[in-house]
DNA sequence: CGGTTTATGTCAAGCGTTGTCATATGCAGG
DNA sequence: CCTGCATATGACAACGCTTGACATAAACCG
């Protein structure tokens, strides 16, 4: 095959300066309508595509954002990825997706050497690494701008985007109280997040307004994944007198325990409701269907890029939503030990 | 925040010319083992990174690759993501990880575009984008390096990393008629997968083999989505003698007959036995758990990433492997209608 | 008609790296 | 001791683009 067009080539058939083409590609004003479009002619014709490396090392902007995660849900990930990928799409900037490990001790070096190799011009940090220090000072050192979805510290540090887990929590323990139950387990989320936090704030709150003691044996320690829900499962049911309700603060979790109450043979939900958290699409895929809150993954994602890339600091709230399926069903009434 | 170190600086602060440092960079044999470490040296004093740019821009290798992918199933492109990004990562070279739509008019466009502005090395491609003929043409014109994971046609255009779908469906399918099911219902995938019709002959090929006949009505089109599953159940659980097995090509869409089934009050396994393929964390995650086929898309991603690095051409064929957990039942005695 | 705004061009420098070619040293074989 | 080869290092141009300083020309305004 032929070699690539340059710049020289394009400037050449469409018979202006190199300089006139570069005004173009940058979208200068001061071109005429009509020079600018034998100039894109000559770039269709000539297949031309600007090397993002030659502008990068002309210290332009290199149109490059990377997102940076710690993947747990892999749904979770997903939804995050096309968010951030979608509206790079429509601005024709190039995304580079970094999984990373915040518990390993040279992230701050591995994303060092991200910004370091690629030139990226902003960073989307996605929970937990929205609060993992050596990231954010990495950042900070090299005056790399980022925007964070669901940070837990430090708002100060950069725009961000968020939803009210708090509140998404006290809403939907709300619900299984007005449905009649009292004794509402929970399980908690991985300690790196900080929304777990937030999550159990939220669960205790609603608790508290309706006069519900909190009882710690009805807590159970997580980490976001499918057999964590399994063990808090096995633990509540185990219990003399086990809940009639679970509030996992994950999806995941809470198919844990959907699929725990199964194998005991247990009938869902008459004889225990599970309610979860996220809404991936795991939550409809179980059985019964999960009654859960709707986190806007996609459009967190996609409003954190659209806030890095239009360079303003702000922190803006998304609204969540709780979503009814058929995993809630009444406290059936408590048999007597025989 | 001072500028970044280049590799002059280096040079300076180890007192040696530009190309030296640029040669211990490159692993270059013939270079004095004491000059080596007063480089290493200076570069870890200055927190010296190459620029990806400066290096693809002076012609060298960029050591980048790209995963192309079309994401259906979240967990899915999750595996074949981490596979890539593993393999790379030991490598010390970054991965692009680009979805594209297959169907999309202008993909070729697209991947055009990619190759042309990050210059990567090289292409990992995931089905269905591995017979995706905008994007084969692309590749191939543009010179540039691939390994397919899992191609349905041209075996001859690149390496290839794949597992024996036809082979599988047949165990799967035979596994089955051991169990004592004689009508068994088979959900296809996307059409857009070449994999869907190997699975579909791996069915018939058992069925046939136990002379069994094959009853067109048993077949219902999918999309390797859960609602295809859904759909195709309500279809085979309406007919006047419904299957007493249905096995789904994917697991997504096992999980949507499991859950038609459980809607209709229907006792699984023992009523309906279902068995998936792919073994993704659905699997493990619904009730009760799938029998399934384990499709290695870890090792299949990490392994195409491997080829593509090697140079070499080869077609690798991975093992397959039938998962059995609880989702299978002897068939219950057909009740005679009242 | 003079002054401004708009539109384009010329030229040179620079970004950070690697390839090519040249040079210098060390060492073995004749 | 000289030749030849392997080893080790350096000088310099080139990669494709942006940018800034200037220069120039046309179009517009009052």
């Amino acid at each position: 095959m032929s070699d690539r067009a340059n710049i020289r080539d394009v400037a050449a058939r469409a018979g202006v300066s190199v300089k006139t083409v570069s005004r173009v590609l940058n979208r200068h004003p001061y071109v005429r309508e009509t020079t600018r479009q034998k100039i894109d002619e000559a770039m269709r014709a000539l297949d031309f595509r600007p090397s993002i490396a030659a502008r990068i090392l002309s210290g332009a902007k290199s149109n490059q954002l990377a997102l940076i995660y710690d993947n747990h849900s892999p749904y979770y990930m997903h939804q995050v990825q096309t968010g951030c990928w979608q509206r790079c799409h429509e601005e024709g900037i190039r995304l580079l997706a970094q999984p990373v490990i915040v518990t390993d001790a040279d992230v701050g070096e591995q994303v060092r050497g991200l910004i370091g190799e690629t030139h990226v011009d902003g960073v989307v940090l996605s929970s937990p690494v929205t609060d993992c220090d050596p990231v954010l000072r990495a950042l900070e050192a090299l005056g790399t701008p980022f925007v964070r979805i669901s940070p837990g510290t430090n708002h100060a540090m950069s725009s961000s985007v968020f939803m009210d887990d708090g509140q998404a929590a006290d809403d939907i323990t709300t619900y299984l109280i007005n449905r009649g139950h009292r004794r509402i387990a929970f399980i908690k989320g991985h300690p790196d997040h900080m929304a777990s936090d937030d999550r159990l704030f939220g669960y205790r709150r609603a608790l508290d307004r309706a006069g519900i003691r909190f009882e710690p044996q009805l807590i159970a320690e997580g980490s976001f994944d499918f057999d964590s829900g399994c063990a808090a499962a096995e633990l509540f049911l185990g219990l003399a007198s086990p809940p009639t309700a679970v509030f996992a603060s994950n999806d995941d979790m809470a198919a844990g325990v959907l699929a725990v109450a199964h194998g005991r043979g247990m009938d869902l939900p008459a004889e225990l409701s599970v309610v979860g958290f996220d809404d991936t699409t795991l939550a409809r895929t179980v059985w019964p269907p999960l009654t859960t809150i709707h986190q806007p993954m996609f459009d967190l994602a996609y409003t954190a890029t659209s806030l890095l890339l239009s360079g303003e600091f702000e922190h803006r709230r998304l609204d969540h939503r709780l979503v009814e399926r058929a995993s809630v069903a009444p406290p059936r009434q408590r048999q007597e030990n025989p």
